[in-house]
DNA sequence: TTTGGCATGTAATCCGTTACATGATTAG
DNA sequence: CTAATCATGTAACGGATTACATGCCAAA
């Protein structure tokens, strides 16, 4: 089966294939671009790239420009041919770990009252990614058609808008639900 | 912070809360109630029923009911007050990791071809998964409308239900969108 | 001048799945 | 009879976050 582990890999192929990243840029990249359905941090960035230069998929580009210390990858010929030899491969199992929807499904009405900050927290987040992936789809709709693939990139984030806004409609929802009294459940939970 | 590895601690008891479940139950719930955002594997649900009833959270309330090898385990009150702690704090940093998004992500009009059979998966499981949330929204309904959280359950269930559509509909929508012959991308990628 | 962001990297720890081991029951 | 499902549990491995260590640069 496709093992979650090899995703980072291919991640930083993909990216690469674009342009010359550092491993600061592609974390950047990651938390904007993929802010919904994926992360990485440095602990996976840093040693996945070395390894990748090891195994001669990436090569270092330029080191210490202007004498900020910065290493810069590019993608090699071998790295382009195992990405587009990952890309058709069945994905792997998705997961998914939103502890406030757990915490909601076991809300009683009694207790509802203490789940309205977080509800609010979370209807802020997902308004703030929304529009965060607002302005990328901006910065990208007009630029950049060329691009061979710019209409999938504008696919996936139309999707993540999409669910985003259902997250932030829903914050409110459920909000007003858990604020309205409950009815005959005085004392007793 | 919160850590993401107490929230299994918490799943357990909150299904607790409404009955008496073994292991192997708590696992089947989980599928098919969480299984959008949350998911839960033997390899910690028994460890953690072991742990829990260590601390006195929860104990055996039966064993080997009709010969059959079964542990029933039900909550204490020292677990009813931990679970009431836990509610309305903070919830733990969400994550999702959906591979596929990054591979249509990545492709490009050329490449778009290998990733249809994806897709055409993809959706076909969110279908499902919306119809088993559909189900478990219909058994509900009707029944339990006393229960002290059936309305937080239902907002759940329904967020899933429209978090299964978008899916489904988006990945129909993109396997045409790469369908679609590339229009001057002969050849290079 | 000191805070915050840029930048790279490592180590410890924890999380979580997978595979394994074992065995009973039920439906075809 | 045999395959699937019910059922409990452990061990090993790998994955991923967090914290730590370090230091530069820019702006307030």
């Amino acid at each position: 089966m496709a093992k979650h582990g090899d995703t980072t890999r291919f991640l930083v192929l993909g990216l690469l294939r674009e342009g010359r990243l550092s491993g600061y840029d592609i974390r950047r990249l990651t938390r904007v671009r993929f802010r919904l359905f994926w992360s990485e941090s440095f602990g996976q960035i840093y040693p996945c790239l070395a390894r990748l230069a090891e195994e001669g998929l990436v090569r270092v580009a330029r080191e210490d420009a202007d004498g900020r210390k910065r290493v810069v990858y590019a993608i090699t010929p071998a790295g382009r041919r195992a990405f587009k030899d990952w890309l058709p491969r069945p994905a792997a199992v998705e997961t998914m770990r939103y502890e406030l929807l757990l915490k909601v499904y076991f809300t009683t009405r009694a207790e509802g009252a203490g789940l309205q900050p977080l509800l609010e927290d979370f209807k802020q987040r997902s308004v703030a990614s929304l529009e965060e992936l607002k302005q990328f789809h901006r910065d990208l709709s007009p630029l950049s058609r060329r691009h061979p693939n710019h209409a999938s990139v504008l696919a996936v984030i139309r999707l993540g808008m999409t669910v985003f806004k259902e997250f932030a409609s829903w914050a409110e929802e459920t909000n007003r639900l858990l604020a309205s009294p409950a009815p005959h459940t005085q004392g007793k939970d």
